[in-house]
DNA sequence: CGCATCCTTGAGGGCCATCAAAATGCGTGG
DNA sequence: CCACGCATTTTGATGGCCCTCAAGGATGCG
């Protein structure tokens, strides 16, 4: 991991975890090569806005953010994106987004012209079929989310969002052996778990008191993460790495 | 509309009211010539099953049906699909689903071979560009459906499924003035907004009692659109028809 | 060391799951 | 045509989850 970020420093972490290892060295020198640009943005800055006609597409080299949509003055939070995050690849397709992307924390992103992609998608057939797939995994994790909103309360939706994100972190090298960091607040897992932060409070009050997961401003400590797991109900296939669903994976049916 | 179905009968609903007008003949030929048989199901027949690794993709010629993920020995909903759906593009991409599809009541479907999809996407840059925007447009719906599990109680929840799949009718042609007819039962729709379908009946019984809309078996009739819309909270840009973030709208920000 | 942000705790009430049971409509076969 | 079985729809009562309002405590930054 830390030679794909030595050589590869915008866009090592692309699907690193999942199908990077399907990519060449030459396509991920093409990769890098579309970053026109790094930008950064501070905590809360929208990177993005709804209904906007973008000419380009963002990678999330580092840091966090969220997908938001606004309705009634009020901010809904339906996605959340981790480093290596090809965030709004899908701008290029649907040429204006049905929702906003704000930063949470200091973020750093590369920006991709879509021209560049353009081209791209005449020249690199294998490429362009791994964003393709990119996209189809933040559907997967949609309806992960949406799974989750109907089969559980709110204290087990977080032990999921929790092990989601440590897994997410884990396939691009950022996490720790008993967690991870980050800048998320208990409001931002809040808004994240569709609850109030009053009772996402609670949440991870009872979860600390189960002694399953401690979060503490941003730092998610556990010891025992089969049990975070399990309270969260967390099956990693989804995410398409390793696994039953795994794209090479022999397991068949 | 009766035109398309007449000339592509099994898949002159792909896209309509949405991209299908920037298709041409040529290319509608070319799909309708990617269907290698037509089957039937019935209904709870499951069309595809999770983790399997399948060699064609399906479109939903004629009937309705559900992504579902099965958890702990029970069922959940994470999806609708309706006439005109290419519903299982993505296990082109994804190779194993990570969910099943099940027909809701008798379904036509249509096997298109990945081998065919796959020598289509070297052939037909501006056909694939459009098949990847209707994997697109499937999560656009999923954050919709997350959004409105984190925004409304069951009952405005109901609201706007019904305005979502009347909608979804209305775009290829088989909604009626005044509601659509379809074989879903209040434990399908219960399924749906993620609540039982005890809650589901009160909360079809407050629609009916505010006048807002009526649902007896499968048939939706509602005199009052506007309300119907207003109390689910519905605002049909997401599906990318016309509206703000139409492809080709105006208004650019 | 003052302020802003984040975290924590308590009380009251609405939404909705669950258990239980009954009524309605529909298709089948007698 | 009616009897019957079955799925679907309807209604009631109880209790848990979680929203809301309210207030207090902790943490970090300038």
């Amino acid at each position: 991991m830390t030679n794909e970020i030595a050589e590869y420093p915008n866009t090592g972490r692309f699907l690193a975890g999942r199908l990077r290892h399907a990519m060449t060295s030459r396509e991920k020198s093409v990769l890098e090569g579309l970053i026109e640009r790094v930008e950064v943005a501070e905590d809360d800055e929208r990177i993005l806005s709804r209904g906007a006609v973008c000419d380009h597409s963002t990678m999330l080299i580092e840091g966090f953010a969220v997908r938001t949509i606004d309705e009634n003055g009020k901010r809904y939070v339906v996605s959340v994106q981790t480093p290596g995050d090809f965030m709004d690849l899908h701008s290029f397709a649907l040429k204006r987004l049905d929702h906003n992307l704000v930063a949470i924390g200091p973020v750093k992103i590369g920006i991709v012209p879509h021209t560049a992609l353009a081209k791209l998608m005449d020249e690199e057939p294998h490429l362009s079929r791994l964003f393709w797939f990119s996209t189809l995994l933040d559907a997967a994790i949609h309806r992960q989310w949406i799974l989750k909103l109907h089969q559980l309360k709110a204290s087990r939706r977080t032990a999921h969002l929790l092990a989601e994100v440590w897994q997410r972190l884990d396939n691009v090298g950022l996490a720790l052996s008993d967690g991870f960091a980050s800048p998320l607040t208990q409001s931002d897992l809040a808004e994240m778990c569709g609850t109030t932060s009053i009772h996402m409070n609670r949440s991870l009050g009872e979860l600390r008191r189960k002694g399953v997961a401690e979060f503490k401003r941003g730092r998610l400590i556990c010891d025992n993460r089969a049990a975070l797991e399990k309270i969260g109900d967390f099956d990693p296939s989804y995410l398409y790495g390793s696994g039953a669903l795994a794209p090479g994976s022999a397991l068949d049916a």
